[in-house]
DNA sequence: CCGATTATATCGTATTACGATATAATACAA
DNA sequence: TTGTATTATATCGTAATACGATATAATCGG
């Protein structure tokens, strides 16, 4: 690849690409610590995420949240039952389609969502420096 | 962040982060099915790629491979264990140390590696523009 | 109004990572 | 050299969580 020519792979592809996956492991162990040392486990944390982080104006629901996360429309039942029971989020009634549960986050959530986007998105300005040159290394024709 | 006050958050800073972190899933969900695909389970062609693109200088042993896949030493073992079984790699002793382990690749998994990474580089090289570009959102002062 | 579809939920199971611990080899100090 | 600490790998039991299969309830389309 870094001589576009993609039917040969040189030693320095593999190892531009193991260090891309280890620059990604990284920054997801640091959100993961982050995360538990705020008493959350990860992926409720990326839930939270996900559930604020949605465009205000279409409704989250559970089936929304599975496609954002990329899980099972059942697991992601099960993790908003996990974050009802630890006061983060409640389902909403849609009045529109009674099927249908809203997502909505407590102040709690709120709140621990805010300190826990601040200390990412600082560590991703670190972060975004070396793994914008990766991913130019990744595309570059030399 | 948009406005380089880190105190306060707005709306669209909660949407790049969530944002950038559906990127990074649908990466590793891209990697996962075509893994899957090669009859690899995800975490096998990880250590696969983190063996293969290690520095030729170093060895990679069980410790090693643990610490660029970020995981604990004993898992590292379990993971060769499934490696081996699978006839994708075996343990070389060492001879200066033998407490350490050297991990080869058999000729399978050399083959197997080199179209995944083939694949994974071009879908990179499809990704990476969008990715760039949300990793300078985050960085942007506007 | 009824069969098909959609949204969510339940239950059992499998995978896999880890903590605690064990074993073997090496290092190093006295 | 010998004894003890340290390092590298391995074993075992357990816990977390995601999914497949399936169920239930609501809505849609004709």
């Amino acid at each position: 690849m870094s001589e576009n020519q993609p039917e040969r792979l040189s030693q320095a592809d593999y190892e531009v690409l193991a260090n891309f996956r280890f620059a990604l492991r990284q920054f997801t162990a640091f959100s993961t610590r982050a995360a538990q040392a705020a008493g959350l486990p990860p992926q409720q944390h990326q839930a939270l995420l996900a559930i604020k982080g949605h465009a205000e104006a279409e409704a989250m629901t559970i089936g929304v949240l599975a496609e954002r996360l990329l899980i099972a429309p059942q697991t992601a039942t099960e993790l908003v039952n996990r974050l009802a029971e630890a006061g983060l989020a409640e389902r909403v009634a849609d009045p529109h389609d009674r099927r249908r549960h809203a997502l909505a986050l407590s102040a709690k959530a709120e709140a621990l969502l805010n300190s826990m986007t601040l200390v990412h998105l600082r560590e991703l300005q670190q972060l975004a420096p070396s793994l914008v040159e990766l991913l130019q290394v990744l595309d570059r024709a030399d």
